[in-house]
DNA sequence: CGAGTGCCCTGACAGC
DNA sequence: TGCTGTCAGGGCACTC
């Protein structure tokens, strides 16, 4: 089940359904083993590996997820958060290079935790349970995405909280949990919404329309993330269905699938941004 | 304190 | 072929 499934090079950006792909493989695995040791390796301590010495004698009670992040409480108060960043890997096979964090388990099946991460844009760490001042994104987290808790009512009271792009605002984490550059592309697309568009001004009636797409993308990917998976295992590579199904994003210069006119590519807040200008009108277009 | 900018880090890739 | 430069991005420190 382990054997080189997260090993290869290239794999897709973790976002939420990827890390909850990863969080129910780690659950039976994980959920009741003790960790007998945590030690850096290539990596040195700081806000991204916190208090792993901690973690010793601890058992870990459940493999739970926020966002992207993935949080391990810890039977003596403590709590594993780890987040992947943009190549972080969790395996039980020793990784060639890049290794950061290993972790002994207590004898059984795969007694040995291994964290990659090449970019070293990941965290793993320890704080007491549920203290993440540590983590101010996690700590102002919006609601998980395909809970009731995100719902039209809940949504349009974020938006108005701010006037940011829509965008920033997505990749906040603040209105919502989870949504990262791809799908914040995509769900803007479906929805038909400027991603410069400020939040507050986002028009009402759209608002449940981006609540639905961002629903929609999030559960369709995971669904796809199975196959990707599979994929993956077999096959060089990782291009797999979920890749297939983007409309907008990596599209630049291609036609829209909804009207052919051409895909546009600008950067917010650092991020590449793909819309299609005709689609997706700013809000004074709309409004005039 | 909200909003905006740049940094971290490494590998893939383009261009010469 | 091999070197150099550019790009990618989640989260956060920093600035105003």
């Amino acid at each position: 089940m382990w054997g080189g499934r997260f090993t290869k090079g290239r794999s897709a950006i973790p976002e939420l359904p990827e890390v909850e792909t990863i969080r129910r493989e780690l659950s039976p695995w994980l959920t009741g083993r003790i960790i007998l040791s945590a030690n850096l390796v290539d990596a040195s301590p700081g806000p991204k590996y916190a208090n792993l010495e901690r973690a010793v004698s601890q058992r870990i009670m459940t493999v739970k997820r926020r966002g992207k992040f993935l949080l391990l409480p810890l039977d003596k108060g403590d709590e594993l958060i780890v987040h992947l960043g943009m190549t972080g890997i969790i395996s039980p096979t020793a990784p060639k290079k890049h290794l950061r964090v290993k972790l002994e388990l207590n004898p059984g099946e795969n007694s040995t935790l291994y964290f990659q991460d090449t970019r070293r844009f990941g965290r793993f760490l320890l704080v007491p349970a549920g203290q993440y001042q540590s983590l101010p994104t996690l700590a102002a987290m919006g609601p998980e995405p395909l809970s009731k808790d995100f719902n039209p009512g809940q949504f349009q009271k974020a938006l108005q909280a701010s006037a940011t792009a829509i965008k920033t605002y997505l990749l906040s984490q603040k209105p919502v949990a989870g949504v990262g550059n791809i799908y914040a592309d995509e769900a803007l697309w479906r929805s038909r919404i400027h991603p410069l568009s400020p939040a507050k001004q986002v028009a009402k009636r759209q608002i449940p329309l981006l609540l639905n797409a961002i629903k929609e993308v999030l559960t369709e990917s995971i669904a796809a993330q199975g196959t990707t998976l599979n994929d993956y295992r077999t096959v060089n590579g990782d291009l797999g269905s979920f890749r297939n199904r983007l409309k907008v994003y990596g599209h630049e210069n291609e036609p829209c699938p909804n009207c052919g006119d051409v895909i546009e590519r600008i950067v917010i807040a650092g991020r590449s941004t793909h819309y299609c200008p005709r689609c997706q009108k700013a809000h004074k277009e709309v409004k005039r």
